[in-house]
DNA sequence: GTCTATACACCGATAGAC
DNA sequence: GTCTATCGGTGTATAGAC
């Protein structure tokens, strides 16, 4: 393992654990087992290395979803495997890292372009699966699929958030999304008669 | 206006403009034309002194959205005061203040409990207006409303924090979540015999 | 309550030997 | 590529005069 692998393991595990607050050049060159100054000689500057640590971080966990999602064909199923991705990434840490680093962006413009390329590998990857499941039912030419998926990885970053202060609440609102969704899912499974009533009633309603 | 007040809403100025990060008690002292020393004598700690101005920031703008919220009588109204309140939260940056303490609270135990007590006087405020809007519709006694609360709660965090780093992104993302609010509330809408069949299927499905 | 002054730790970043 | 040493700046927090 390079010097350079090790402080990007090092700065996506500080994020996980520590958040953004008390990150720095000395804590993760002392974490990683690497002296201070090869962080600046590697990366230039903290920002870039949190950049290409998070770049790092999310393509691996997005890869590593992608079969998973290949294999759904339904609505619910989708909602299972979220809650399984979900599930695993409270573990694993990687969608508190994307919240610490949507966070620290709002204020940090290199970062946020990394935090907007973040969100955007998992809403394509979330989008494909969308569109796919949603082809051909009533529910396909009712939704932007773009815009629902990146809805989806919205409300995960805020889940996780929210779960890390109130981790009952989390759960509580975990579980009425995932109604929620079976609700959606058997609007989705609905007749061609009833769906032909749910659209014009829709665009009655002015959208 | 006091020392204090002056610093309360700097504090929360500072959150607003600059985020968690920046955040000091000379930056704060600064902007509110006030001695640094006085952060200290007035509050103990930073951290403190942050709890102090998210819980004041909160309870003002939940104030101010009581009255509207009690004139809710739909679930498409409710959508509609949501995308209302969006709009002017984003103007005054109370979610994005939000959002910074969600995101500090993750490591700093005294801020979690300020950041939970936030996200409890924003959903309890929602509960009640779900509760009563849907009180007598299909959906009554199919969804919790507390844990769908909390998740609008959750999601209106995370949507703020993917705008920042993505504005087209945030608004399409919203515009998605405004339609399934729409096939929510024609679900809510649907006579007895539909709303039966509704029920029999989501049993069946397995909740 | 408010001020100055200051202690002490840590920050990002760089220079220069090896 | 890796190290030591260090610069200048900023952080929280406190002591003590007024």
């Amino acid at each position: 393992m390079t010097t350079r692998d090790k402080l990007l393991s090092a700065t996506a595990d500080a994020l996980r654990c520590d958040g953004f607050g008390g990150l720095s050049a000395r804590t993760i060159a002392a974490r990683a087992n690497v002296n201070q100054a090869l962080v600046f000689y590697h990366f230039g500057t903290m920002s870039e290395m949190v950049q290409a640590a998070t770049r790092k971080s999310v393509d691996e966990s997005v890869a590593y979803y992608r079969d998973r999602f290949a294999e759904v064909q339904s609505l619910s199923e989708l909602l299972a495997v979220g809650r399984g991705l979900h599930d695993r990434e409270r573990g694993t840490g990687n969608v508190a890292l994307m919240a610490q680093v949507m966070a620290g962006a709002q204020q940090d413009l290199a970062l946020a372009t990394a935090a907007a390329d973040a969100m955007k590998a998992w809403s394509e990857e979330i989008e494909r699966t969308v569109a796919r499941v949603l082809a051909g039912t009533a529910m396909a030419d009712l939704i932007d699929t773009a815009g629902f998926a990146q809805a989806i990885c919205a409300a995960f970053i805020g889940l996780e958030l929210f779960e890390g202060v109130d981790p009952a609440g989390g759960a509580a609102a975990l579980d009425a999304l995932e109604t929620l969704g079976s609700l959606l899912g058997i609007v989705e499974g609905l007749g061609p008669v009833a769906s032909r009533t749910l659209r014009a009633k829709l665009q009655r309603s002015g959208r």
